[in-house]
DNA sequence: CGGGATCCTGAAGGATACTG
DNA sequence: CAGTATCCTTCAGGATCCCG
């Protein structure tokens, strides 16, 4: 899923829909971007926020949305430690397309489970 | 990508964001998408449009989005084969998000290549 | 023309343990 | 608290050949 900015050689046109899953595609990222939407968060928010979301992967995806530019990691030299992330501005105007995100796969997800109990019914 | 339907056990909020990329988040869906936005299309056509795409990769993916249903396969008993694909109507509502998802990825292309100009100024 | 059948690999993701 | 550091697994994606 990453590198495919790399690698294209011939994209004509479409090619921005792909940056974008680029950035927003990786497995965590999508809820992480959603969970950043309503206001900044600490790491261990983040995991309480998401069971089953190693520590390792959390700073992984972290770390690339960050150099992505659309997430802010603010450090706070305290002890114990703190550190804060927050959209940038520019990952601010993902918002649109994160609630639209939410929005379509609500409905999908409706759609699924009656087609799941039709099949039951016959 | 796939198979995260199935697995998450707890995922309170925001994971209809997930599913939204479950169906979208393959590795050639998006650019698929978006070309079926301007009309139906055929699988010959798709791999002209997209080089670099195998047939392998083509007919899995455009399987995928038919078992998601955003994509209808339309075959016509003809000599020789003809197929056609296009979007649903539910496939339809997809267009503002690939339409969003292409506007930022062009505003993240530009960015990233000032970015880089940029750092070989220096 | 529009695929299916195989085989293969790379890297995305996971489990676990340790640390400043 | 907020991470590294290793090691390991899986499977999405690719290459190639064949077919009605």
């Amino acid at each position: 899923m990453r590198n495919r900015k790399s690698g294209y050689g011939s994209c004509p046109a479409g090619c921005p829909v792909e940056s974008t899953l680029d950035v927003i595609g990786g497995k965590w990222k999508g809820i992480i971007l959603y969970h950043l939407m309503s206001g900044t968060k600490r790491f261990n928010e983040f995991r309480r926020l998401m069971p089953g979301l190693t520590q390792r992967m959390l700073t992984l995806q972290l770390r690339e949305l960050e150099e992505d530019g659309v997430v802010h990691r603010e450090v706070y030299p305290v002890v114990p430690p703190k550190v804060e992330y927050s959209l940038t501005e520019f990952g601010m105007t993902l918002k649109p397309i994160i609630m639209l995100m939410k929005d379509w796969g609500t409905q999908y997800e409706q759609i699924n489970s009656q087609k799941l109990t039709e099949s039951q019914n016959i």
